[in-house]
RNA sequence: GCCUCCUUAGCUCAAUGGUAGAGCAACUGUUUUGUAAACAGUAGACGUUAGUUCGAUUCUAAUAGGAGGCUCCA
């Protein structure tokens, strides 16, 4: 079904239009691509005779106020193909000319829409605006100039894109751009910086996070709730290394298919001297850093025969993976080289199939729910072959058949809303994928359940069926966080660094008034520690004033002051991140209460 | 990897073709404090390498990192 066309995406086209009519003023030679709406706003390709700088954005910006003021009406008029490439090859507009070919080719149109505004004539379905006036040239505004290949092709050449932001009025825009200036504070990048918790190194290398003591104590918190929920669930532990012969890695179709984000194999036989030299080992064998845990955790598997009676067999592990990812791919925690994924894999028999699906997917959701995120900012997206790029898979077409319809019949069971993504799909199989955005809007993928019909017979697993006959099983892969470092970079911005109080990697500063409360201070400090509270001592020698105002920055869950009154009462003074000060409580009290939040995990 | 932009102290920022200035943080001392910044002092930086120039942090180029796109994302 065609998505219905909203009022501001007619308005944020046409104003890609005239972004593309002002282009057309500053450089007559500019050959056009493509201009749609997308988000927020717009953008426009352009193939231009030199770079475009800042200025020409300046530049562009007071021609688009031009032609809007100058009241250009939109006008289409419908032309029969052969008339529309006629009247771009005039113009030497190829792209226009390949764009038409295509529709003939793909949807054999007959006739093409051509929309004129003033001097500029554009190939367009439309629809527009009645006329350029009816954009507001207070209400956009270009962002930025970006590369980007014709048609999304690596393969082809790299245009100029200009992105824009438009608007009903000049209000809609200030508070976008007000919006994004506070996207920026919560990005998980500053944060991570503000609050100490990880950074990335040059020296020791692009896409791997050095996590400090804070950050790995956050990580920590999410690990054992981690293992904690999977024991509940049923799932048993596995542990693998790090590297592994390539020969594994070839049984399984990954370095056939993905060998190039792999990090290169390391030659092992020879040592170090020899390699120096030249010198060829003859026995030497190549390892890799693993990519992906499915190959040991199959290994675990084939090392013993299994019955039926075993199924399903659910193998968890948080292990580390290294994918190379290009250089210009990688972004703070969310595209990284080295990422700890929770891993797990389920082994059934068909039968069991569709409930471990179930399973999984509450557990997706349970996740989700008990890290704060609203189900509805969570996309989910089943991932489909593409069955016209079957180099791209393994496995005959009714084990894709089978293991589609099974995950869309158990998608649509569970109620998720979700969209289907044709290519998008594992080499091994179909699965669904569940997407949180950061505070950008850019999606990652996090939580992902893939069904699995093809390394079972790559890797000859086998089981003893009721007739004792050798069958094959069926495998699940799926993670809930994705991995740890994307998902701690996603909940870093979720809670803007405040995290909740059985995550904060500090739950509680002591802060004595003065000298002389010290060793009270301490006092609550060991009581704390005692009752498995994270908490701080903030002994330096600074005002009160200060002491909360620091611990505010760091957005420490709870602040308690401890002065005259307090060591009186055998209390402290105890300060809400968000509520402020809630006045003087038993310790007793207070100790009940934050563990009580600890439990319930509900702030 | 490709396109555009950015890189000054631990952090946030300033200035300049004639060897850099501040706030916070750090350190030392004084202060002993009541719910978001006490006072004084000390130390600390032009990403790297070339080129132009009498002289480069400033101009140019390369390189390395970073940001946003594109491509990719098992």
């Amino acid at each position: 079904m065609e998505k219905q066309i909203e009022k501001i995406d007619i308005l944020r086209h046409s104003a890609a239009h005239i972004l593309a009519a002002a282009v057309l003023e500053l450089m007559p030679k500019a050959k056009f691509a493509i201009g749609p709406s997308i988000e927020d706003g717009f953008y426009y390709d352009f193939d231009l005779p030199r770079a475009l700088t800042q200025e020409d954005l300046a530049v562009l910006e007071e021609k688009m106020q031009a032609i809007v003021k100058k009241n250009y009406a939109f006008e289409r008029k419908e032309m029969p193909v052969k008339e529309a490439i006629e009247l771009f090859k005039k113009a030497e507009q190829p792209y226009k000319v390949e764009l038409i070919e295509d529709l003939v080719k793909n949807q054999k149109v007959e006739t093409v829409s051509i929309y004129t505004s003033g001097p500029f004539v554009d190939l367009c379905r439309g629809p527009h605006v009645e006329s350029t006036k009816n954009v507001d040239a207070k209400a956009f505004k270009l962002m930025k100039i970006a590369g980007a290949y014709w048609r999304g092709n690596e393969k082809n050449k790299m245009l100029q894109r200009i992105y824009g932001t438009a608007w009903e009025n000049k209000a809609d825009l200030e508070a976008y751009l007000k919006k994004l200036e506070e996207a920026e504070k919560r990005d998980h990048r500053r944060i991570g910086k503000e609050l100490d918790l990880f950074h990335i190194d040059e020296q020791v290398g692009l896409g791997l996070i050095l996590w400090h003591p804070k950050g790995a104590m956050l990580w920590r918190m999410i690990e054992d709730f981690w293992y904690q929920e999977h024991m509940k669930k049923g799932y048993e532990f596995v542990r693998s290394p790090h590297i592994g012969n390539r020969k594994l890695w070839e049984q399984s179709g990954h370095w056939g298919f993905y060998s190039g984000s792999m990090y290169p194999p390391l030659e092992v036989g020879q040592s170090l001297e020899e390699l120096k030299a030249g010198k060829k080992v003859g026995e030497s064998e190549q390892y890799l850093l693993k990519p992906m845990n499915c190959p040991f955790h199959i290994a675990i598997y084939k090392n013993s025969p299994h019955s039926y009676r075993e199924f399903p067999m659910r193998w968890a592990e948080t292990g580390t993976v290294y994918r190379f990812e290009k250089k210009g791919e990688l972004s703070g925690l969310t595209r990284v080289r080295g990422f700890t994924q929770d891993d797990a894999h389920i082994i059934c028999r068909e039968d069991q199939v569709e409930g471990e699906l179930e399973e999984v997917i509450d557990f997706i959701l349970s996740t989700f729910k008990a890290f704060g995120f609203n189900f509805e900012s969570v996309k989910v997206y089943l991932s489909l072959r593409d069955p016209q790029n079957k180099e791209k898979y393994v496995g005959n077409d009714e084990g894709w058949k089978f293991s589609e319809d099974i995950l869309r019949k158990v998608a649509n069971k569970k109620g998720l809303k979700f969209e289907e993504e044709l290519g998008e799909a594992a080499f091994y199989g179909p699965k669904l994928d569940f997407k949180i955005k950061d505070v950008l809007g850019r999606e990652w993928q996090c939580s992902t359940l893939q069904f699995d019909f093809n390394l079972s017979e790559r890797f000859d697993m086998t089981f003893a069926n009721t007739k004792g006959e050798q069958e094959r099983p069926y495998m699940l892969h799926r993670v809930l966080l994705g991995s740890f470092e994307r998902f701690i970079g996603l909940l870093i911005e979720h809670y803007a660094g405040a995290f909740p109080v059985w995550l904060a990697p500090e739950q509680v500063w002591v802060l004595p008034i003065a000298e002389r409360h010290q060793e009270y201070a301490k006092k609550l400090v060991d009581l704390l520690k005692a009752e498995g509270i994270r908490v701080v001592m903030k002994s330096e020698s600074e005002t009160i004033g200060k002491k909360i105002r620091s611990g505010q920055i760091q957005k420490i869950p709870y602040l308690l002051v401890a002065g005259d009154k307090e060591v009186e009462a055998e209390g402290a003074a105890v300060r809400d991140r968000v509520k402020g000060d809630l006045g003087i409580m038993p310790v007793k009290d207070f100790v009940e209460k934050i563990k009580q939040e600890i439990k319930d995990k509900t702030r």
